[in-house]
DNA sequence: CTCTGTTTTAAACACGTGTTTAAAATTGAT
DNA sequence: ATCAATTTTAAACACGTGTTTAAAACAGAG
């Protein structure tokens, strides 16, 4: 936390905790000035307007999302090492940053208008050669033969859920948010097990 | 589709479908009148403010939701078949009602100050005896020993995600409609074989 | 200090919001 | 057909929204 920080950085900080916290409908200009300390024109002096400031946040939260992946993709660790490092930092992610998944799929199924891919997701994750590296894990029979769509989703449904899910598992089973916690870290290991059981075809 | 709808369930109706869609916060009083084919003083004629309507919308959403999960649990078969008809069947009602899972997270999201559960959820599941008898199936040995929490957790997340974050997977492997419609046939076969897999301590 | 450009503010704008009011249309029983 | 009750409508209300305007406060250079 630096506490030299310009108007414009703290105006685009606050605005990402609200617009991540309450979604874009779910705020107003005058809100994220106030969370920023600041006047309302002045949230429009330094970004023309809510939805300019919006895009802008959006794309560095997907941005901040996308690095993490990379990053363990990257490295030249074995496949199966690398999906157990990459659901551990997914979930010690999520924990500094629960309403991050939920964001960004609520604001994509916002406006389904726009099916372009601007932030080239699937190139930075492709550009790693993780893809490449299963598939010839495949076909070593070292890897199940299961469709990259599939693995992926499998992957994410398992990291992203219980953060986006918090409140309805909370009220479900009566869970306060330390035992909530508690629950995640139990319940990574059973994620890891589970995935890497699977889609490596490990028995025990 | 009964064509003889009085006018209060056709604005029941219309609000369900704006309020699932969109959100409380994403849409207004008038375009759910519009949507009815009404005028906007008809919704709160009936309704007193759209905040009422919408507490009704969500109750019935969530009574339709639950009453799935409890048709299956309270059958008499093995857990194992039990659980496997389950996800068959989410995936079945998720396909024509895809955005209610969203719908519910975000709703219960939004309002995290009344954490009293209403609807009694946890009530009706544990009614239809299912927990008791995956308890008598871990002591028997027959079923992983994993706390009933995370079990609901893995569960869901393969379940609902697939479904929620279907815009962001569809612009991240640029999949049309259809083409995730089958994926999602696809994925669901995944789904049960890893659950019932993990769950049962199935080697294969 | 003075003057110029930048930053900040209060006020206003036009419009959309949820909600209410009062009048109109419709209905159904007598 | 008449009349009372119900249903529907158009209009208005007070307020919040995103955005803009014009003036004030500030900064740094001459």
């Amino acid at each position: 936390m630096s506490k030299e920080q310009n108007t414009e950085d703290k105006i685009k900080e606050a605005a990402k905790r609200v617009f991540v916290s309450k979604g874009f409908a779910g705020c107003s200009s005058r809100e994220i000035a106030k969370e920023a300390g600041m006047n309302v024109a002045l949230v429009n002096y330094y970004f023309r307007s809510k939805n300019k400031l919006f895009e802008l946040v959006f794309d560095t939260v997907m941005q901040d999302f996308l690095e993490g992946m990379i990053q363990v993709f990257s490295t030249d660790m074995p496949l199966e090492e690398k999906i157990r490092i990459f659901i551990e930092r997914e979930y010690d992610f999520l924990m500094a940053h629960p309403d991050v998944p939920g964001f960004i799929i609520n604001e994509i199924t916002r406006q389904n208008d726009c099916p372009i891919d601007k932030h080239g997701m699937m190139e930075k994750i492709a550009s790693t050669g993780i893809f490449q590296q299963s598939l010839e894990a495949q076909k070593r029979g070292e890897m199940r033969e299961i469709d990259l769509v599939s693995l992926t989703m499998l992957i994410m449904s398992n990291c992203h859920y219980p953060y986006m899910a918090k409140p309805l598992m909370q009220e479900l089973h009566r869970l306060d948010d330390e035992a909530y916690a508690n629950q995640l870290i139990l319940h990574k290991q059973y994620v890891v097990e589970m995935l890497i059981n699977y889609i490596f075809n490990k028995h025990n």
